[in-house]
RNA sequence: CGGGGUGUAGCUCAGCCCGGUAGAGUACUGCGUUCGGGACGCAGGAGUCGGAGGUUCGAAUCCUCUCACCCCGACCA
């Protein structure tokens, strides 16, 4: 491709709204514009991109024995009554009705759609197992999107669904899948991790998620470096503590005045003891038709809440914080001076693990302004009803496979994988006959795969302050052309003609930038975008029958002879480019 | 949904407090010089001041309503 016939359009400075580093670049490289809220176009460059990544999604996909199919991004109600999640999706889901009022969704998945096909065409054990797959446009109405492409609301994803005839054959599928994924990102030329996940919303049983590995991210990751344990810190287990050292002498308790000291960072200091002999409590309302609960939940000061967890507790789902009234009727008191000591028999308290094993711990007097320190079990108030696992992992914490400690990173979902077992064949029923005519319930497994979110991604990984760092797989271009003077100097041109007929020949995407612009200006509209590879091509160098290549991210230019450059880029770009 | 903020040229922003008929940088067009790291000079084009209503002789500026976008909040005990 021939710059001066290309569409670049790049800007100086990124539009106020981008916060991200990746939206910035994408935005200054002229990969993407924004139509609405969370809603973009891809340019003529970032579609390039894109393209890339689903020919190697695709390409890996089929390699794996899936089988490409395309559904329609616009659904009819029905579907998605019968599965019942017409009701339970909530406002993510967009609705429409067509010109009879009949409604109609944006698919934001296609389970239904899937689960349709399959109970239509699908008759026979013999016919099993298949995986279907697609690359299509979603919708999602999210609350906020942001961060551009990495949280829109319409976005590509890649969704496979697969259908067999015995959970073990599902298995089998789903390791195939998470190697096939493996590949695919190694491909790709992301630096990610695997780790185990909560199957969420979806339902179904085994899953695994695919993070890119960026500060970034919004998740964190719980990984041990000792063994190859990896989950989301929203499933990684809090492990019971280990040291149950002795208590040493009990201190009195005593109350102590604390005005306006609602946080416990507040009253740690005012107390001058660490935030782990805090205990804060956490209150909290199960609602189910009749029943009302009101609930403490004790976490040490320095913990989070882990709400997936609490979830899961028996009794608590589903669950909503306390209003201030709901507080002050249960415990006489306002949030910020809030504690378990003294409470009525009517309020359920649940204990951390971490929390269970503190002695001479403080907390919330139950009393505006006072805080309690010196507190310990079964003197105090009564040992907790339920001792949980109710908190996220920190750095350090001991792995829960027992190999060494956890350490905490942070990761953009890429990819998905879920067994979803007979969830959506039952709710659809949508099944088969096996070898002795009898129906059962397919068992299907789903992998998804964001296709526009790996860009943002894969920027958030590879960039510096010129601009984007693309991995050669997906990069727009993989070598830049970049004469000093194509208008001015008969042998660049002739020189940078040649070298573009020739590394174009071989295959390579070449960009030669022959606009009429100064150096400077190209050499940085390569580098924002993120071409890998460069060639400057420059009368200096050209006397001695030579030509420069610089490395995108490289410090140093080197040297190359003419007759070298299409050798030395072939086995450079190849060597990038190896299947995992 | 609750709180805060911002809407002025394609992009980044000033002007608003204190009303007098719109600016800078960048981008764009033409000419000239320049040309291995986002050049310079001259000349130009470009804005319903988010929208509607009101106050006023006069509104980007003051008031009311409205729309859009952004940020924070859903971990607070």
């Amino acid at each position: 491709m021939r710059a001066s016939r290309f569409f670049l359009s790049t800007l100086k400075e990124a539009p106020s709204d981008a916060e991200l580093i990746s939206h910035q670049l994408m935005m200054r490289a002229g990969l993407i514009r924004r139509l609405a809220g969370g809603i973009y176009s891809w340019m003529p460059l970032g579609l390039r991109v894109v393209r890339k990544v689903e020919q190697i999604v695709r390409e890996e996909m089929n390699r794996a024995g899936a089988l490409e199919l395309f559904m329609p991004a616009v659904q009819p109600a029905e579907l998605w009554q019968e599965s019942g999640r017409w009701d339970k999706y909530g406002p993510e889901l967009l609705r429409m009705k067509d010109r009879h009022q009949r409604d109609f969704v944006i698919g934001p998945t296609h389970e239904e759609v899937i689960t349709d096909i399959a109970r239509r065409e699908i008759r026979s054990y013999r016919q099993l197992p298949v995986h279907f797959y697609q690359i299509q446009t979603k919708f999602r109405d999210e609350i906020r999107p942001r961060f551009g492409v990495m949280r829109g609301r319409e976005f590509t994803m890649k969704d496979g669904y697969s259908f067999h005839a015995s959970y073990a054959d599902l298995e089998r599928e789903y390791r195939n899948m998470y190697d096939t994924y493996s590949r695919i990102f190694s491909r790709l030329g992301l630096r990610f991790r695997a780790v185990a996940a909560d199957t969420g919303s979806i339902g179904g049983t085994g899953s695994h998620e695919f993070h890119v590995l960026a500060d970034s991210g919004e998740d964190a990751i719980a990984y041990c470096p000792e063994s190859d344990y990896a989950a989301n810190v929203e499933l990684a287990e809090a492990l019971p503590a280990t040291n149950t050292a002795s208590p040493g002498s009990l201190q009195a308790m005593e109350k102590i005045a604390t005005p306006g000291k609602t946080r416990c960072e507040d009253v740690a200091t005012q107390f001058g003891i660490d935030l782990s002999s805090m205990v804060k409590a956490i209150a909290l309302v199960h609602e189910k038709q009749h029943e009302k609960q009101f609930v403490l939940l004790l976490l040490r000061g320095d913990h989070m809440l882990n709400e997936i967890k609490a979830q899961k507790i028996e009794g608590l789902d589903p669950f909503r914080f306390a209003s201030d009234a709901e507080i002050e009727q249960n415990l006489g008191c306002k949030p910020g001076f809030i504690g378990p000591v003294g409470v009525s028999t009517d309020v359920r308290v649940i204990a951390d693990r971490s929390v269970a094993t503190l002695h001479n711990f403080s907390c919330g007097a139950n009393a505006e302004g006072f805080h309690l320190r010196g507190v310990n079990w079964g003197r105090d108030l009564p040992v907790p009803s339920l001792v949980a696992d109710l908190r996220n992992v920190v750095d350090g914490d001991p792995s829960p496979d027992g190999k060494g400690s956890l350490q905490i990173q942070r990761g953009i979902e890429v990819g998905h994988i879920f067994q979803l077992r007979t969830k959506y064949a039952e709710a659809l029923k949508a099944g088969y006959l096996d070898d002795k005519g009898k129906a059962h319930p397919f068992e299907m497994g789903c992998y998804g795969i964001g296709i526009t979110r790996i860009v943002g991604a894969a920027i958030e990984q590879g960039h510096d302050e010129r601009g984007i760092i693309f991995p050669t797989a997906i990069a727009p271009f993989t070598l830049a052309l970049v004469p000093m003077g194509y208008g001015r100097s008969e042998s660049v041109r002739t020189a940078a003609d040649q070298l573009y007929a020739e590394l174009s020949a071989a295959g390579i995407d070449v960009l030669l930038d022959d606009r009429d612009e100064r150096p400077g200006v190209l050499l940085a509209d390569m580098e924002l975008i993120g071409v890998p590879h460069r060639i400057v091509i420059g009368d200096r160098s050209l006397k001695e029958g030579k030509v420069e290549y610089q490395a995108r991210g490289a410090s140093e230019a080197q040297q190359i002879a003419l007759g070298d450059v299409l050798n030395q880029m072939m086995t450079r770009i190849q060597s990038q480019l190896q299947t995992a």
